[in-house]
DNA sequence: GTAATTTGTTAGATTAATCTAACAAATATT
DNA sequence: AATATTTGTTAGATTAATCTAACAAATTAC
């Protein structure tokens, strides 16, 4: 049995390294906001239990037990973001937190069930994929909203970040997963985009905005 | 903020005063399975926080404040039972060990929602009260079905044993809340009660069973 | 009312998870 | 290549929650 913090240690670990291929002591360092040394020891602990490679000075890496562990957690986080906006009324915007608690009961059922009320998502209300009880892991390329072209038609599949603040403009503005979008222009300096959709007055969105929005095109 | 482990001194605290009006150092040790220094000093520590008044040789009383941090997470716990039960398909056997944990969660609008949800319960699935958002709790006297007397006709209001064995005991009988039930006869010897119900065959249970249901006399 | 038992406290050790300070290795800069 | 910077480790302290051992107070039994 992991503690919730090894947990969460686990999670990061995957985390980063999905971002950015391999992982270094100080990338998890800053991602957790404890210091270099704790995570060095922490290292060391789940070396022992047999959940990450660690070699002094080298890159960490999950072993194949670490990462079934860690996809566990992501499993439980995402069908819980999806139970809390599907079954409870929850915005979006609302369920990270909640989520990231309620991601360590010890209970398997309570997740099969879960599961099983909604029916086997396999999206979450973010557009991430939810793994599946064996960990499969449904992956599908999207782009950055940010990597198109003037006149593109796109639809919004998922954002790539959960703060509130950013849901919150989303909402304001009625982006949601599944809008359909045409760039109308883009500005050379600073890439500025101005875009359409549905019965909206034009947008103009920041890159901050556009990096943030993962979309698939559309032929049409 | 209190930790986790202080929500459930609390929460024992409350409990243990509920049951048997003043509360020792010793009984709570029992109670939380945790060595008897351990919790002298986790009483220093809550008489710190202003939860509990603490004297060195005197039984434990909870504050105003301190009761009502309990009374928080009592609701907590049975909101969670009933939500499991009600809106997620467990049964009333499965569900004290889930609760313990989610009745830590952080987030009041979480309970909100469940309570929302459930229509504003006023009792869980083992007939517990949920006190209400201002810590309010309807309390009803219960008889235990071993104090009642023969051709008592009595209705099932609530069990003051959660265990799993002793819910699934009970589902095997289907003795559930709400059924009606006569006693035929009693042991003089060692209690043991004969009773019927609905259309079953009269059922012989033990006096420790008929101390763990809890009913009303019916007028009929 | 003294002795025995039970209950409660103090003192000090342990474990998990964190920290800071100091140093060492790896990487980047010029 | 030598130096500076960044990254990583070691050593040792801290905090929360637990424990055991020893002792002290309160209660019970005779």
């Amino acid at each position: 049995m992991n503690s919730l913090v090894e947990e969460n240690y686990l999670k990061a670990l995957l985390h980063l390294a999905n971002q950015e291929g391999f992982v270094n002591v100080n990338d998890l360092s800053k991602h957790l906001k404890i210091k270099m040394p704790t995570v060095t020891s922490m290292m060391k602990k789940l070396a022992l239990k047999g959940l990450v490679h660690y070699e002094s000075y080298k890159p960490l890496r999950l072993t194949s037990s670490g990462k079934k562990e860690a996809i566990s957690i992501v499993r439980k986080h995402r069908l819980t973001e999806m139970f809390l906006v599907e079954k409870m009324g929850f915005g979006w915007e609302e369920v990270h937190e909640i989520a990231e608690q309620i991601e360590h009961i010890q209970s398997p059922l309570f997740f099969e069930k879960m599961d099983l009320l909604l029916g086997f998502p396999k999206f979450d209300p973010h557009g991430s994929p939810i793994p599946d009880k064996n960990g499969k892991i449904e992956t599908r390329k999207y782009l950055k909203l940010s990597d198109c072209q003037i006149n593109d038609k796109l639809v919004i599949k998922a954002v790539n970040n959960h703060s509130s603040d950013f849901l919150k403009y989303l909402n304001a503005r009625d982006l949601t997963l599944g809008t359909k979008i045409s760039i109308l222009s883009i500005e050379d300096f600073d890439k500025t985009m101005v875009i359409q959709y549905d019965n909206h007055p034009a947008e103009t969105i920041s890159l901050t905005v556009s990096e943030r929005l993962l979309v698939e095109k559309v032929k049409k």
